[in-house]
This record gives structure tokens, sequence and C-alpha cells, in this order.
DNA sequence: GCCGTTTTCGGCCCGACTGTTTTCAGTCG
């Protein structure tokens, strides 16, 4: 059974919490979580990094003993330094640090002084009022506990971008309309693309008696107020997203920006660098003793380190500084370079349009080709096609593409079922009819990492096999991942010539930003997808570009870049 | 516990806001 790397991660950040909690040094607690997210954001598992003998001191913030106690956990299971944490602690103030408001030592002033070890423990002193009669505590804080405490009960912590979207436009447009309002960005993961957001960040310039910081408090849609100054304030809305607004003068706004899209951990090295160089960087600017020398724009801020403009994708702390100072970043795929879609539904199975609505909205987005992928005859609830209907599908299209002329090339193909065992889910006879076959899993999801991925690997064995859908089969907080070996369908891949798609659904995501950068890695290239349902749908297409540059791909990397010539010629197998 | 153009010791990002105090600790991002 091999370890995840988000199960290591979170052994190591247990471990923090409880390191914290113990007092002691904060600096090695901090180590702990700084091994914990340079592990989180790894493409490859460090499972087969350890089983391949490979040195993990070469990660960033991983040393001798860090790469010691992390074999240690891959080969047996345990971790011993949590264990002895565990002796003198309970385990389960882990969770109470989750807590918005309380940190280490609040934790540990309930632990000692009133035995509390878990939620349930919390929760009644919270009832009994015991908690305000700590030193340090008080009613404010005791009722600011309980209200988080509540409000945690079955509350989604992160929203998926799309949705968190919709919210922050909406809120942006009402703030840019408030008087004497100048610049106005969305700062934080939502400007990174994160695929979800856990809140939002905005920042505003504005002229001296804006009104801007009351109305954001004061916005219909404000559910409480958790704080609120003169540059800075916190609101939840009735969506239950919490939103920041910060307010600076105009000569730090490139700063602020920076500052305040993150990652913390770029943030934390560029500021490093800073002080390498004997300069103080914060959201104001960047200062030189007192003198401000930089800090209007953001070219500004990473001009006075040393280092080229990185874009918010890859501003994780995976590499990008280094990249950048040896001015190897990656030129990143632009929504402009998409030349075609190669994932879309129609009524013919379990879509909403018909074919030529779907045509024509692929022809209004400037496109060269559309490829038509229903599903196929193993997906009866999506009313997949069997042999027979999908001749006549294959028909229609060709007598479509007689009337679209040069508009748009309907490129034939289908979402093909993979089957348990492998095999595809159609006759040969028609799958040869076909352009290319995007193939998928959408059943038996709960076969073995072994047995799964070797479903794939004989699918990609069938010479029709094109690109593999939605790879991992996850829903964004809803489903995990099935159990696959990805490195070995990346292998595979690459040695066939067979492509992986980026499921461009915001539910989906699919693959997911350091599986993008896996497959480059690895040589594969992917194809960007919306799989869409509807006209509307294809323009899914950004998140699925949005995705692919947080895994650093350029548009080499993405086979619907190319025109259909040069993509015909890529599809064929080697 | 990590790290090194101040390098094997002695640092480790930094400011805003809140609540409990009355000058500051704790938390957050």
């Amino acid at each position: 059974m091999t370890i995840h790397n988000q199960e290591i991660a979170d052994r190591l950040e247990r471990a923090a919490d409880l390191l914290e909690i113990g007092g002691g040094n904060a600096y090695r607690a901090r180590a702990y979580r700084q091994a914990a997210q340079t592990i989180s954001g790894l493409s490859q598992s460090v499972a087969d990094l350890v089983a391949n003998g490979d040195d993990l001191t070469e990660l960033p913030d991983i040393g001798q003993r860090m790469a010691e106690k992390i074999a240690t956990l891959v080969e047996t299971g345990e971790l011993p330094q949590l264990d002895e944490l565990k002796e003198t602690l309970p385990a389960q103030l882990s969770e109470l640090m989750q807590l918005s408001g309380l940190g280490p030592k609040r934790v540990k002033a309930l632990y000692q002084d009133l035995g509390v070890e878990n939620l349930d423990d919390l929760k009644q002193a919270l009832e009994a009022h015991r908690v305000r009669e700590l030193e340090g505590f008080g009613r404010k804080t005791e009722e600011t506990i309980a209200e988080h405490l509540a409000r945690r009960q079955g509350q989604e912590p992160r929203t998926r971008l799309m949705e968190a979207e919709e919210i922050a436009q909406a809120l942006a447009a009402d703030l840019r309309a408030v008087d004497g309002v100048q610049d106005l960005a969305i700062a934080g993961s939502f400007r990174r693309r994160k695929e979800t957001v856990g809140d939002l960040d905005i920042l505003v310039t504005a002229v001296e008696d804006s009104p801007v910081m009351a109305r954001f408090t004061g916005h219909e849609e404000v559910r409480e107020i958790v704080s609120q100054g003169e540059t800075r304030s916190t609101i939840v809305l009735r969506s239950g997203m919490q939103v920041d607004l910060r307010r600076m003068p105009e000569a730090a706004y490139g700063a602020a920006l920076h500052y305040f899209t993150g990652s913390k951990a770029h943030n934390i090295a560029v500021r490093r660098m800073g002080m390498e160089r004997g300069l103080k960087i914060n959201e104001y600017g960047v200062f030189r003793d007192e003198e401000r020398i930089a800090g209007r724009s953001e070219q500004e801020v990473y001009a006075s380190v040393g280092l080229p403009y990185i874009e918010p994708v890859l501003r994780e702390n995976r590499g990008e500084i280094e990249a950048a100072q040896e001015g190897s970043l990656p030129e990143l795929v632009e929504l402009d370079a998409i030349r075609g879609d190669l994932h879309c539904h129609t009524r013919a199975s379990d879509g909403h349009e018909s074919l030529r609505a779907m045509a024509e909205a692929g022809a209004e987005r400037g496109y060269q080709y559309l490829a038509i992928t229903d599903h196929t005859q193993n997906l009866t609830v999506a009313g997949g096609l069997d042999e027979r209907r999908m001749n006549e599908q294959i028909d229609r299209i060709d007598r479509l593409n007689d009337t679209l002329g040069d508009r748009i090339r309907v490129l034939k193909s289908a979402e093909v079922d993979i089957l348990a065992d492998g095999s595809l889910d159609l006759p040969d006879a028609i799958l040869e009819r076909l352009d290319l076959c995007v193939c998928s899993i959408h059943d038996k999801l709960d076969l073995s990492r072994e047995k799964q991925t070797e479903r794939i690997l004989r699918a990609m064995d069938h010479p029709s096999f094109s690109i593999l859908g939605h790879p991992r089969g996850r829903l964004i907080g809803k489903r995990d991942p099935y159990e696959l070996d990805l490195e070995q369908v990346l292998a595979a891949a690459a040695e066939r010539g067979c492509f992986l798609e980026v499921n461009a659904q915001p539910k989906r995501l699919d693959l997911s930003d350091t599986d993008c950068r896996l497959a480059k890695e690895m040589g594969v290239k992917v194809a960007i997808s919306t799989d869409a349902h509807s006209r509307a749908n294809l323009d899914y297409m950004r998140f699925g570009v949005d995705q692919a540059r947080r895994g650093w791909l350029d548009a080499e990397d993405v086979v619907n870049t190319r025109s259909l010539e040069a993509l015909r010629k890529l599809l064929e197998r080697p």
C-alpha cells in the first residue's frame, strides 16, 4: 500500500500543529509545514522517489533529517516524531487548530486549563461559558470561537473557481462603481486561477474621501462583518464566501497586488531574496532603509530582486523563482492559441443541442475544428450510441461538413467507454471511420490501482485510441480520483503516441495542475477540451487553459493549438 | 528543522486587526 503525497503532507502538518501547541522552537514547526507544502505541490509520487532511491534533500525545504523522516514514513507508514508528540499531547488538538480564531497559544490554554482535547470538549466548554474565564480570553473571544465552531458543520471549505468567479465579478462591479475608486483587482488564489478558492482578496486604490470601505461592509450581500478598519475589512457574504477588501495608496499598488496575490510561499521566497539584497519588501513597496525604491507595478517589485515578471498562475513556489533566475520560465499557453475543441456532446447522447448548433457555436469562437464526441453504448444513462446510431452520426457529420464550407470542420469522434477489461466500447470497423477517439472510464471506478492502470494501458494498445478523457475521474469536492498509477499511464502514452485530456469542466479540471506538469516532464502532450454539453459550455475552455498554465504548459504542449492539418498528423499513431 | 554572495551558527516575512489590556499578545493572511 503506497502512501500518497497528500497523506505525507497531512502527517507533517499534524506534527507541526502539535509542535506549535507544545511550545518549543516555532521554527522547527515551520520546517515541518514547509516540507509539507513542498510535498503537496509535487507532481511525482514521493513514495516512488523513495523507492527509486532518489535524494529527497534536493527538494526545497527538505534537509537530511526531514528526508530520513519521510523515508521512514514511506517505508513503515509511521512517523515516529508524530507518535512521540502524541504521547505528550492529544492528537486531536490538531483539529482545534483548524478553527478560525484558534492558534497554538489558545489551543494550549484550552487544553491545559480546561482539559479541552477535541471539538466536543470545546463545544461543552463554550456552552458552560468557561472559556471566557481563561486569561487572555473574554466574552467576545468565546462568542467568536463558538460562531466559527457552529459554522464549521457541513460547510464546504473551498469554492470552485467558476462559482467564485460569479461572486467575485458581481461584487467587483459594484465596488468599481463607487465614487472615487480608481484601480481594483481581485487578487489571491483567484488571480492565480487555482481550481478552488478559499476566500476572495479584493484590492482597491481610491481617492481620499471615497466611501468604498463603507460601501463594502454595507453591501446588501453581507451576512457578517468579521473586521473593519481604515485599510482593511473582512466580510462574509450570504453565499458563505469570505471577502477581504484592502485599500492601498496608488504608489503601492503593484507591491500590494504582488503581496495579496501570493502564494504565501512565493512571497516569502521573494522577500527573502530582497533581504539578501538589503531590501525590505512588504505590501507598501520595496524599501532600502526608509526609502521606497519600487512598488507601483509588480514588474518593479520583481525587478528589484533581479527577476523577470512571473505570471500569477506560476506563483506557488514550485520552482518558478529558480526558473526566472535562469531565464527558463515557460511561455505559457494562451486562450487565443486554442484552435479547436476536441470533446463535446450533442442531443445524440446527453448533450442539449443539435450537431449543427454546436458546430456553429464552435465557428463563432473562431475555431478551425470541433470534435463531436457523443457517448457510446455502454453508458446507457447518457443515451450512448450503438453501432447503428454511431454510423448514422458519422454520415450526418459528413453531410454537415459539406454545408459548412471552410467556416469550421467538424471532426468525427466519440467519447468511447473503456470497458473494465480495457477493450473499447465500439467495434473496430466503426472506430476506424472516426477522425479521433476520446476514451474515458465511466464505471468500475473502484478497481485496484494495478487493475485500473492495466485497464487504461490495454485500451491505449488499441490503434484507434487518441486521447484519455478526464484521466483521473475526480469531481472536485465530490469524488476522489480513482486509484491509478499516472506515471505508468504517461509513460505508456508517450510510447504509443497517445494524449491525455485536460478536461475544462470547472467541476473536473482533470488533469490537475501538478499532473499537467508531470505530463510535460514525461513528454506527453495534452488536449484541453471542454466536454461541453451545450453551446455555452464551450466557454469553459478558459478554465482548462488556466489549469494547463498552472501546470507550466506552453502552446507546444497542447495538441489543439495546432492547425487541423498539423493535428491530423499528430493524431497518426506511430 | 532548514539554510548559506553576512555559510556550519544564527538567523528564520511582516503588517493589520481584535480583544483584552492600558501597551500588547494572538491570529490571520
